[in-house]
DNA sequence: TGACTCATGTCAACATTCTGACATAGGTTA
DNA sequence: TAACCTATGTCAGAATGTTGACATGAGTCA
């Protein structure tokens, strides 16, 4: 250890601390889903797929930050493992719907539910007037460093 | 695509949100920092030594969330290109002190300013008082994920 | 109809990062 | 002193992710 305890001025940066607490979220959630045998990857994927069926890769690429050619070797191990299943021939254009499987609903039930401790230990003692006001933040963030994608 | 416009009860999630603007903020530096011809891990390396000196190779991956041998292949390639420099021996244990070279600092300063407005741009119309409420519920979220951590 | 644009799925090559492992330096403690 | 324990740097292998590229299907518009 070179350095004192911990960090002086780094600290005031909005977008130094966005970056260590979506870090620290991310290794919580790794934590408590190495025992269940997934990973984030996976756990991201099922949990979109259960809240909106029928996504297409690209979708759910999109949806969980990564490109469409890594959400692909996801998916295809997903699919060997029984947890999804897509059609042979897309039913309209080139998207294939992905469904869960029963077995990937059992599987994602138990994720979940230790995702959401997480993410409840995370809020800690936040009132729900924080929580809506740390919402009203972060949603800014993101609608203010989009705003310029066409 | 297979879906309405925009999220509805997924949005719900602060521990989403708070990837989703992680991830914002990652692609907005790429974007400006690519003109530069540097990347946001070694960006975040060069600040990281501007802000102190005489890091470690564990201390820089500690601090920018990777693992020290990631960060190790990260500095040889800086040392390379004459960014920084390390002595041969370490004076005291065996961590090595980084240092910034004079070149490394002039192309951190464009840099840094560069990330400093997309920083800037996130915060959009927060006033002083939105960005406190910002850095505490940050905070918060760090210390709660990382409390049980030994 | 035909040309154009856009999104999608997929292939290949490359880059990045991680995990596992090892030896070494320094501190701690019996 | 000697036996731990922790932290560090580094090597090797594997996993993961990305970019670039291509063909295909669907919609748009002259």
């Amino acid at each position: 250890m070179s350095q004192e305890p911990r960090g002086v001025e780094l600290g005031t940066s909005l977008g130094y601390l966005l970056k260590e607490a979506s870090s620290a979220l991310r290794a919580s959630m790794e934590a408590v889903l190495r025992p269940l045998g997934m990973t984030v990857t996976h756990y991201s994927c099922l949990e979109l797929l259960a809240q909106r069926p029928g996504l297409s890769n690209s979708d759910l690429a999109r949806g969980t930050f990564v490109s469409r050619q890594s959400m692909n070797v996801l998916l295809l191990a997903l699919e060997r493992d029984g947890f999804v299943t897509r059609p042979d021939k897309a039913p309209v254009g080139k998207a294939l719907p992905t469904q869960l499987t029963a077995l990937g609903r059992s599987r994602l039930a138990s994720a979940s539910a230790a995702v959401r401790a997480v993410e409840e230990r995370m809020l800690g003692a936040l009132d729900d007037a924080s929580r809506l006001e740390a919402r009203r933040i972060l949603s800014g963030f993101v609608t203010s460093l989009t705003s310029g994608d066409t």
